[in-house]
DNA sequence: TTATAAACCTACTTTTTCAGTATGTTATGT
DNA sequence: ACATAACATACTGAAAAAGTAGGTTTATAA
């Protein structure tokens, strides 16, 4: 259901929101630490940028940080942005053609009582509830 | 997330439900019925049949009945068995082999909660909630 | 008892998605 | 200018999903 893209994009979102302190963060730093290929990581890394939940700067200093703080990133939006849809079927996919059975349907309510469920709690974690930033608070 | 097979089956599973009055009905029927191939159908009612769900017959006059009453089936049920877990990550499938993550995944908690909500909704909801019988009520 | 109807079984093909790799290009700071 | 690090495009391999094909067994009813 969830795949190793969306995990990855999350694993990731908490790592740079952990050891970023405003700073840009290399892939490659990233890479190691969550123990993921940096040709791969890169590719996800492209869709949080192209998606402006990452910034991504070239050249030496560069790397990725945060757009914004990490108290208004939900989970949901993350992994929607990375899995795509999170619509338990095909049908309920934004955009998706209208399906012929819709209206007579008896299995559709489930499906969407089940999206309901997964949005609400996905919605409710925020990326700031993930993270320990300890250095923060320690003078 | 859950594939053809599943919701196939959810749907043979209210079709069997509606129209069988303790009657064995014929897999062509449902194909007909449900507009899926019989072939493809097929497939699916050998899982419903092996993990119990259904009761098949051979011969003539044979078919596919419940067997048990239609409160007595979960959505879950139904689904699990088709889908092999619902588990949302594959660490939190049934047998999965342990992750070395575990201790300190910081994603983790998110999906066991997520595994929790998805398993409470689906448990909550019966096949017999998703039929109209009324010809079972009008004398 | 025999023909027929129906589920059962094994194996295959085709398509799609996921996961990962390789190579080259552009922007940035020193 | 030069090193650095993100960006872009394109490809490959493996696995799973979806669907097909053909033959085998078992029960019923004529």
């Amino acid at each position: 259901m969830i795949s190793t893209r969306g995990r990855y994009a999350l694993r990731v979102m908490i790592d740079i929101a952990e050891n970023s302190n405003g700073n840009y963060i290399r892939l490659d730093e990233i890479a190691k630490r969550q123990d993921i290929s940096e040709k791969y990581l890169e590719s996800i890394l492209v869709l949080l940028t192209r998606g402006s939940l990452l910034n991504g700067l070239r050249g030496k200093g560069g790397g990725y940080k945060l757009t914004k703080p990490a108290d208004e990133y939900t989970v949901k939006s993350i992994l929607e942005l990375t899995e795509g849809s999170l619509a338990p079927v095909a049908c309920l996919k934004e955009g998706a053609e209208k399906c012929q059975r819709e209206s007579y349907c008896k299995t559709l309510p489930i499906w969407k009582g089940l999206n309901n469920v997964i949005d609400e709690y996905l919605s409710g974690i925020k990326l700031s509830d993930l993270i320990n930033k300890t250095d923060d608070y320690c003078i």
